[in-house]
RNA sequence: CGGGGUGUAGCGCAGUCCGGUAGCGCGCUUGCUUUGGGAGCAAGAUGUCGGGGGUUCGAAUCCCUCCACCCCGACCA
């Protein structure tokens, strides 16, 4: 390729909306560009880098054995009703009628229209096992679309959704996948992490997200150095921090805390460590009856350590929370513990409310809370003698790193992570949802064990520039560059000697298969060199006058901080030696 | 959706308070000079000032209205 033949555009500043850094590079770059909030143009340098990623990601599954198809972007309401999903959903599904004023749904994913194929296609268990995948454009009309192609409304997404006969024979297609994700990532050379995951309605184990480290993801990850253990802050299992309750040593003792209305504040002014400290959170439910009619609302209160938080994932665990929980109104507390936000606690509520601990609060002694009493709390609180004994206790909590690793090998550390990836073990929700069987060796009829598998194709190039960039640009790995290498002539229009020695290198390099580009547009080495390293480029060889008198060219990677001379003869050598590094 | 903010040339911005017919930097075009880290000089092109309505002799500027885009928004007791 040559530079004057393709469309190179790129900008010293970025459009001032542009919030996180690859979103910055990516515009500025000319890779991207913006027709709506949340949706985007890929420019043909932005796509070059696209399609690398999703033929890696198409050349692994098909290695996984998965079969490629593709379904409707524009997909029939019926089969989303079916599973009930077109109600459930909410407005992130895209609706829309056509002519006739029949309903259609955007595909924000494609259980439907997959287990839909399934039923009509797959019969007998002698066709099972089966994976289809697709690349194909999504849309999920979010509420707020932000960082640019990381969080946008219309993205290109893998997803897959494989079907068996049975659970144990899903859990085969869900390792062969994760196997086929981990083979995926490396190959795109990204700095990733597997972490288990929440299961949300599904249950089971099998959840596992893809996350790419990087400081602005927008997940908190936690892992174990010392041992293989990693989660996702969601799910990580919060141990209690106390081994066991000691024994109360002070009185219950009510202290004023004119205005200490937050945990920190109580502490300090108590002069107490925080950890002494219990937190106090009011949540509601919204009761029903039989017929489905609302019957009052049921008020909780959940507890966690003063320097803890809660964990919403987990407390929509619990029995009673799971149907869905929100937070109590002002007048809600105020009727049930007699006092306003800020000195609540369980001791003393006016109504019956149900009290949850965290594990680490059960087993606190000598303990400070609210007294439900404006510009008051408790100190020296122990449970059994001055309250009863938590209704329930359970792991409500975030994990802080340090905490001990659920499995019991060191101390836990906490990363911020993009999630790229995620494969999900369905069972037959789905294919249950919309009747969807095959025939097993007993002639019998069974439902379609489903698992489904989800890459972020365009979030991928996000992630990458995310983890990989400094104050010129992009640094894209080799893998997903939009260009591996480029020929930098200095004096292009000028020497004609320059001009034969960058023809002969970029001949050879685009012979030998590589991905090169011939920057001939004649400008000036600064502006070469600022747009290539803006670009990302991984690899550049520049040739001058200057160099050639000598017999050499210089070679410098993205990464380098200088550029290293080289003999004009072994250049291209040089170059796929380097290439092969990667 | 609620709150806040911004819309002026491809990009970044000034001008708006106080009405007088639109400007700066980058980019773009042409010419000359220059040529190893975003060149210099000269000449130029590009604007429904987000849309519509109103006030006025006159509106980017004041008023009304619509739209787009951006930011913040559970709780953290």
């Amino acid at each position: 390729m040559r530079a004057t033949q393709f469309h190179l555009f790129t900008l010293k500043e970025a459009p001032s909306d542009a919030e996180i850094v690859s979103q910055q590079l990516m515009l500025r770059a000319g890779m991207i560009r913006k027709a709506a909030a949340g949706i985007y143009s890929y420019q043909p340098i932005g796509l070059r880098s696209i399609r690398k990623v999703e033929n890696i990601v198409r050349e692994e599954m098909n290695r996984a054995g998965a079969l490629e198809l593709t379904m409707p972007m524009v997909q029939p309401a019926e089969l989303w009703q079916e599973t009930e999903r077109w109600d459930k959903m909410g407005e992130e599904l895209l609706r829309l009628k056509d002519r006739h004023g029949r309903d259609f749904a955007l595909q924000p994913t494609s259980e439907e229209v997959v287990t839909d194929i399934a039923r009509q296609e797959l019969k007998s268990y002698r066709q099972l096992p089966k994976n289809f995948y697709q690349i194909q454009t999504k849309f999920r009309d979010e509420r707020r679309p932000r960082f640019g192609i990381m969080r946008g409304r219309e993205f290109l997404m893998k997803d897959a959704y494989s079907f068996d006969r049975s659970a144990d024979a899903a859990g085969v297609s869900y390792d062969n996948m994760y196997a086929a994700y981990c083979r995926i990532f490396d190959r795109l050379g990204l700095d990733y992490r597997a972490v288990a995951a929440d299961t949300g309605a599904i249950g089971g184990d099998r959840s596992h997200e893809f996350q790419v480290i990087a400081d602005t993801g927008e997940d908190a990850i936690v892992y174990c150095p010392d041992s293989d253990y990693a989660a996702n802050i969601e799910l990580a299992e919060a141990v209690a921090l106390l081994p066991s309750r000691a024994a109360a040593a002070q009185d219950l003792q009510k202290s004023p805390t004119p205005g200490r209305a937050t945990c920190a504040e109580v502490a300090d002014y108590l002069e107490l460590p925080l950890a002494n400290t219990v937190k106090s959170l009011v949540l509601a439910t919204d009761d029903v009856d039989e017929a489905g009619k609302p019957a009052g609302v049921t008020v909780w209160l959940l507890l966690v350590r003063g320097d803890h938080e809660l964990n919403e994932v987990k407390a929509g665990k619990i029995d009673g929370l799971k149907a869905g929980f929100r937070f109590a109104t002002e007048s809600e507390i105020l009727a049930h513990f007699g006092c306003r936000p800020g000195y609540l606690g369980p001791i003393g509520t006016q109504k019956a409310v149900r009290v949850v601990a965290d594990r680490t609060v059960a087993s606190m002694s000598d303990f400070v809370c609210g007294a439900n009493e404006e510009d008051f709390h408790y100190t020296g609180v122990n449970w059994g003698r001055d309250l009863p004994e938590p209704e329930l206790v359970a792991d409500i909590r975030n994990v802080v790193a340090g905490d001990p690793s659920p499995d019991g090998k060191g101390v836990l550390a906490i990363q911020r992570g993009i999630e790229v990836g995620h494969v999900f073990y369905l069972g037959t929700k789905y294919s249950k949802a919309m009747n969807a069987t095959f025939l097993d060796e007993d002639g019998k009829p069974k439902h379609f064990e489903m698992g489904c598998y989800g890459i972020g194709v365009t979030r991928i190039l996000g992630a990458a520039i995310e983890q990989n960039h400094d104050g010129r640009g992009i640094i894209w790995p080799a893998a997903i560059a939009p260009f591996e290498v480029v020929i930098c002539p200095v004096g292009w229009k000028k020497s004609e000697a320059v001009r034969e020695a960058a023809e002969k290198l970029h001949a050879e390099l685009l012979a030998a298969g590589v991905d090169a580009i011939l920057d001939d547009r004649d400008e000036r080495p600064g502006v070469m060199f600022a747009d290539w390293e803006l670009i990302g480029v991984p690899h550049r060889v520049t040739i001058g006058d200057r160099g050639l008198k000598e017999g050499q060219t210089e070679y410098q990677g993205r990464r380098d901080a200088e550029a290293s001379k080289v003999a004009i003869a072994d250049t291209a050598g040089f170059v796929l030696d380097r290439l092969r590094q990667a």
